[in-house]
DNA sequence: TGACATAGTATCCAACAGGAAACTACTTTC
DNA sequence: GAAAGTAGTTTCCTGTTGGATACTATGTCA
């Protein structure tokens, strides 16, 4: 009988599950997909427009959603000389390194779609 | 001025989100993928086995999050004629679809650590 | 017979996530 | 001067997540 842990005791697993913890950390929540995905499309949009294309989302859960993903690097946000002053986000260029990520995530969700109500 | 949605309305955009917000749902939580990644690097583990591969988890989270899977055939549940009675959890061909998310998951996080930590 | 293994369940609780609505503060337009 | 746009913040509330602890039920071994 085996009393401790074998399997994750390696140290090649133990790197892979702390980099999903990190991965997963950064990227939890109902929005961060959905506001990374629209700005990796739209390239850049101000608060209103973030507003309107995330849909279901409110300027509260916006809002601190965009600071996590400000503080992790992975969008940027500038406060543009403009009347009135208006505010454009965008994805940096770290952050576009989660594409590959984003598509994977959308790819198996599509399959899965499929293998559930038919194909 | 834009008052309505543009990006994120066209049909492929939200086919895309659609399918992040189901495979979001499915994987959500602390353990998921660590109780996944587990059973797709070991095969075949009992009840116990887990409890002491997992790092950190209770009974109660795993016997959760292993029914959660269950129901969406991602993992299958099999008892086994043993004295005593042993219960074997293994990934299904099904769950083995993940691999690659899983894998690029890992990845990304394996990046990020060393972007923040210093190469 | 008591310790220990199997596989969970039950109970209680604290913390966090997320939503609705109202509000601030500033500027431009009608 | 009122309305409407910019970008948020504040408050209050609810529901979910997750953890600690104890417990059930069964069987084996020494």
């Amino acid at each position: 009988m085996r009393k401790n842990a074998e399997i994750n005791a390696t140290p090649v697993c133990q790197v892979k599950m702390q980099a999903i913890s990190d991965a997963m950390s950064l990227l939890s929540g109902k929005w961060k997909f959905h506001i990374l995905g629209t700005l990796i499309e739209g390239s850049t949009l101000g608060f209103m427009d973030l507003l309107r294309e995330v849909n279901g989302i409110g300027s509260k859960m916006l809002s601190k959603e965009l600071q996590d993903l400000e503080m992790n690097k992975l969008i940027s946000r500038t406060v543009m000389n403009t009347k009135p002053i208006t505010v454009s986000y965008s994805i940096t260029e770290y952050g576009k390194t989660l594409s590959p990520l984003i598509d994977e995530m959308a790819k198996w969700g599509i399959d899965y779609r499929k293998s559930v109500y038919g194909k």
